[in-house]
DNA sequence: TTCATACTTCGATCTTAACCGAACCATCGG
DNA sequence: CCGATGGTTCGGTTAAGATCGAAGTATGAA
């Protein structure tokens, strides 16, 4: 009747199990085939193929076809935000499940976001690079010459970024934490860098898991004279 | 079984369309009455009754008694901004429905978002705001000196909105324009100083209308020596 | 060609929940 | 105390859609 509906399909979409289980399988980022993520989700293939194709119909999703594979990703990082702020009233709701497991700490600890760092060590990532002075603003995130410099340093190659469509900073609120991560272009980048560099560790599902170095580096890198994060199991 | 179904829980609540007339005609902030609602959503009051025991059970909204009525209005802030969002990818996701009818242009000049001015005119209060020095920052907003003054001149007590949990400035994603508009206590404060002026009426539903001499004056006040924003009928 | 894998489409079943009628509480005005 | 209005609870109906088995299409390998 009103503009509710609007809402409300893209809603329902979002609302079911199986569909919400493939779309938090594919907040990494990557592209996985359509018996991938029926596995993910606990249903069989058929199944999984018609939900897909429904998302894919909303245009959340994108396809490609590699040979006899069918790969699908989010199509874009608001599709990730739109989930990320969703798993952030789902906790206000109480709807959180109560068991709160061990992945469930690595997953706070450090996980991906589409394709950038949050978590505890995300937050921890912004809130470092601002007390240095190398991104300044709250919401609006902007890098400061000094950041630039830095992130140069840091091997990331800035006027490729800013030549993209895709923001350079961008503020993601974080759903475990109650602060903003470093997303954008170059949260993507620096999490790319971080890899390279072997500081972190791609886990099943979303979790990060730095390595002993890695969390020591990261700590001089963005927080120098001052509290480490506590290391979690 | 993963994490998808925390998610799911609450997007199924929003997935029906009952429920997301309801939620989406309290997006303008005010408390009303469970026949009020149902009404809006078109359904009976037993139906709508049972709706909204669901989302003040899920916290979604909060529910105030007096004498014989209950008033529901959003929970907070928060809920407003992921209904804008879901907008967002719903305008995206193509079931945004193509006949445009009067109203929605209205809607899309100026309206309510919770308790702050949104649509274009939103949109341009910030820009004019950011562009004159008053705002800074692209996405975590922060007042300059100068702004401080200039909205102590509008009649806005900051050290009052300060003292809150609110955030002051805090950008809000416009679904209808692709950009920001100003959110928080400020933009609540802003808005609430602009109808005490007459400037700007609420009609039914979530439109605002400016008069003739209040589009002026917001003009004048937020973009001067600019272009002004065009009239909408 | 033939077989196997990856996926889609179709059809039937079955669960969920939205919906309303009717009856039941609560508050207000007299 | 009574009637009227606003809201909730209950039960039965109904419609939507999630699920999977089975059959069909496309790609790749042998």
């Amino acid at each position: 009747m009103k503009e509710g509906p609007v809402i409300a399909s893209v809603a329902a979409l979002l609302g079911d199990p199986a569909r919400a289980n493939i779309l938090t399988t594919l907040m990494d980022g990557r592209a996985l085939t359509v018996s991938e993520l029926a596995e993910a989700a606990g249903v069989t293939l058929q199944t999984a193929s018609g939900h897909l194709a429904k998302l894919d119909a909303a245009n959340l999703l994108t396809a490609e076809k590699q040979g006899r594979h069918r790969y699908f990703r989010l199509s874009g990082p608001d599709v990730a935000q739109v989930l990320e702020a969703l798993m952030g009233l789902a906790e206000r709701t109480g709807a959180t499940r109560v068991r709160t497991g061990p992945k469930d700490a690595a997953l706070r600890s450090a996980r991906i976001c589409y394709d950038h760092l949050a978590g505890e060590r995300g937050v921890a990532l912004l809130k470092g690079a601002q007390r240095q002075g190398l991104i300044e603003g709250g919401q609006d995130l902007a890098l400061t010459t000094k950041g630039r410099a830095f992130f140069a340093d840091f091997g990331i190659d800035l006027a490729g970024l800013e030549k993209g469509r895709r923001p350079v900073c961008r503020a993601c609120l974080d759903w475990s934490e109650r602060h903003s991560h470093l997303g954008g272009a170059l949260g993507a980048a620096i999490l790319s860098r971080m890899t390279d560099r072997g500081w972190v560790r791609r886990e099943t599902g979303r979790v990060l898991t730095f390595t002993c170095e890695g969390a020591a580096q990261f700590a001089t890198a963005f927080m120098p004279a001052q509290d480490h994060v506590s290391q979690v199991a």
